[in-house]
DNA sequence: GCCGTTTTCGGCCCGACTGTTTTCAGTCG
């Protein structure tokens, strides 16, 4: 088992507990176990052979002698006990937003329903209002939240599928069978959900590969095989689908496959990509086409083969522009990792700059820092900043918008700081208006200088808060006020969409990983190629900027 | 269930909003 998958484990241990209204500080105590086992940077099966497990925080020996038996046998007894007890499927119910633990275990009990399509039809039927405590109005989000599930059409967040990908992609790489091999389709556009992993192999010798993915270790099943493909399910039951190509068709064959439907129909129009044969990169296939190259996060049909015909494709922005990142949470909030350690990982990113943003005050869950933990924090930043060679931390807050619009801080406090997000983390479900209005104030504030996650949408699991995007953003426009694309692959926020709408407007964004470990600074590459797939370049990025330009930058817009 | 240099037992754990109620339990960040 990997990382991940005894880390979910632990985190269904603790789901099972709490329907079952455990003592919630066991409960806890798996939440942060499985935490710290997602976030480790190092594979379990190696500490655990070398006897450090006990090691980790938040790993004692109940949860230690667990996660053994998972790496030894699969499986946990402890774990499987537990679901003969609660069905796995009631586990779903909690994909509904708004239905919790107590509610799932109430509707069990009553309707011994366990799995999500019964539960919906329980609700069509109104019978979810027959059980004592729930009423119409569960009945509806659950109605609600199915919808969602169902949009969502079985998809799964890049998140998720693009670390099984790279994985098995690089043991592909490995056999002499192969001779090249890529992740295409959606995954290589960098869609933020995606229903598959599509990986094209160029190979002399198919029925040798055939037998190699076979032999896969994360290749759960085979579900389909033709003379140049397979198809069946990888770990965390994803799609996958191989395809193979003959060398020579190798290149023709990656456009073909990269490309979303619309974008090979207008693009290939009628020509085989066979056609293509012996070339030596994507670029040659371009050129046979009279186009400049398309990079993969654009090519969706929307605009980019024109621009490709008249030879202006845009310079996007990449990882290797990025200078600094400017949402950061360290151990003084909710976040995992001191500073000193966030540091040392921003070095080795190759960055000269970073923001330490932790909560403010409101967030009382989250750690949020009272005025005083604030200048606090200042002073040791300022010490640090004296030992640093090349290297600046800025101080920084992600301050909470208030329900009325209001910032968890005075102005005089946010003036001092040199970076200030602001971010909703409350009250989703005010009406369009005071949300909108609620933004707009933020935005107003000559102090702050991004908003964090503008929509507030947590990808297969919550839809953003209602807002009019277009007056949001003719407020960024006017006041200078940056907007993130927070980097989370459960977030990525703002979208595409919005980002190309801001960047036609002039408003700034900022690439932010939005870190709570020293190790989710990588996250923001989801955040590139989200900034890619809006068509950015590194003039419309914030953090694309030298140390000494960002903050001119910043205060200037704060002198506004 | 984990943790620990005031502790091997007793802390850990917050507050607002929502829904179903009629004073409170459940959910969420």
């Amino acid at each position: 088992m990997t990382n991940r998958e005894i880390a979910h484990t632990l985190d269904r241990i603790a789901d099972l507990l709490q329907i079952k209204d455990e003592n919630p500080f066991k409960i806890a105590a798996y939440r942060k176990a499985a935490d710290s086992i997602y976030h480790l940077d190092e594979d379990l099966h190696l500490i655990y052979q070398h006897g450090r497990l006990n090691s980790l925080p938040g790993i004692g020996k109940s949860i230690k002698s667990i996660i053994e038996e998972l790496l030894e046998k699969g499986s946990s007894e402890y774990y499987e006990s537990l679901i003969s007890d609660i069905p796995e499927g009631v586990l779903d119910f909690l994909k509904i937003p708004g239905l919790g633990h107590k509610t799932a275990r109430l509707i069990y009990e009553y309707l011994h329903i366990d799995n999500l399509n019964d539960l919906l039809k329980a609700a069509q039927d109104r019978k979810i209002r027959t059980i004592p405590g729930l009423g119409s109005k569960t009945e509806y989000n659950i109605k609600k939240g199915m919808d969602l599930l169902q949009q969502s059409g079985g998809k799964v967040t890049l998140g998720l599928a693009l670390p099984v990908a790279e994985q098995f992609k690089d043991y592909l790489k490995e056999s002499p069978y192969v001779e090249t091999v890529s992740l295409v389709g959606s995954i290589r556009r960098g869609k933020p959900l995606v229903s598959d992993i599509d990986i094209l192999v160029a190979s002399h010798d198919f029925t040798s590969v055939k037998n190699l993915i076979k032999d896969y270790r994360a290749v759960r099943e085979i579900l389909e095989e033709g003379p140049d493909f397979l198809a069946g399910y990888a770990d965390w039951g994803l799609r996958f689908e191989i395809i193979l190509v003959q060398p020579q068709d190798y290149y023709g064959a990656l456009v073909w496959t990269t490309g979303s439907k619309e974008f090979r129909n207008r693009l290939f129009a009628g020509k085989d990509p066979t056609q293509f044969k012996g070339l030596n990169s994507e670029e040659e296939v371009f050129q046979d086409l009279h186009l400049s190259f398309i990079p993969p996060e654009m090519r969706e049909n929307k605009g980019e083969i024109e621009l490709a015909g008249q030879g202006v494709i845009p310079e996007l922005v990449d990882f290797t522009h990025i200078k600094g990142d400017l949402h950061i949470h360290s151990d003084w909030s909710d976040g995992g990792a001191k500073i000193q350690e966030t540091v040392s990982q921003a070095c080795s990113l190759g960055y000269s700059y970073i923001a330490i943003t932790d909560h403010s005050k409101s967030l009382t869950i989250s750690g949020g820092l009272s005025e005083e933990r604030l200048a606090q924090q200042g002073r040791v930043i300022d010490a640090l900043n004296q030992e640093l060679q090349d290297f600046q931390i800025l101080k920084g807050i992600e301050v909470d918008i208030l329900k009325d619009g209001s910032l968890d801080f005075s102005d005089e406090i946010l003036e001092k700081l040199d970076v200030v997000i602001a971010s909703v983390h409350s009250n989703f479900k005010l009406d369009r208006d005071r949300q909108t209005d609620r933004i707009i104030q933020a935005i107003k504030n000559p102090h702050v200088d991004i908003i964090g996650h503008l929509s507030g949408r947590l990808l297969n699991r919550r839809s953003g808060y209602e807002i009019d995007l277009e007056q949001v953003l003719e407020a960024a426009s006017v006041h200078k006020t940056a907007l993130e694309i927070n980097s989370h692959p459960d977030r990525l926020d703002v979208d595409e969409d919005t980002a190309r709408q801001a960047r036609e407007l002039g408003i700034k964004i900022a690439i932010n990983s939005d870190a709570h470990h020293r190790e989710d600074l990588s996250l923001l590459h989801y955040g590139i190629l989200n900034a890619r797939r809006g068509w950015l370049q590194p003039g419309d990025v914030l953090n694309t900027m030298e140390y000494n330009s960002l903050v001119a930058y910043l205060e200037n817009k704060g002198s506004d």
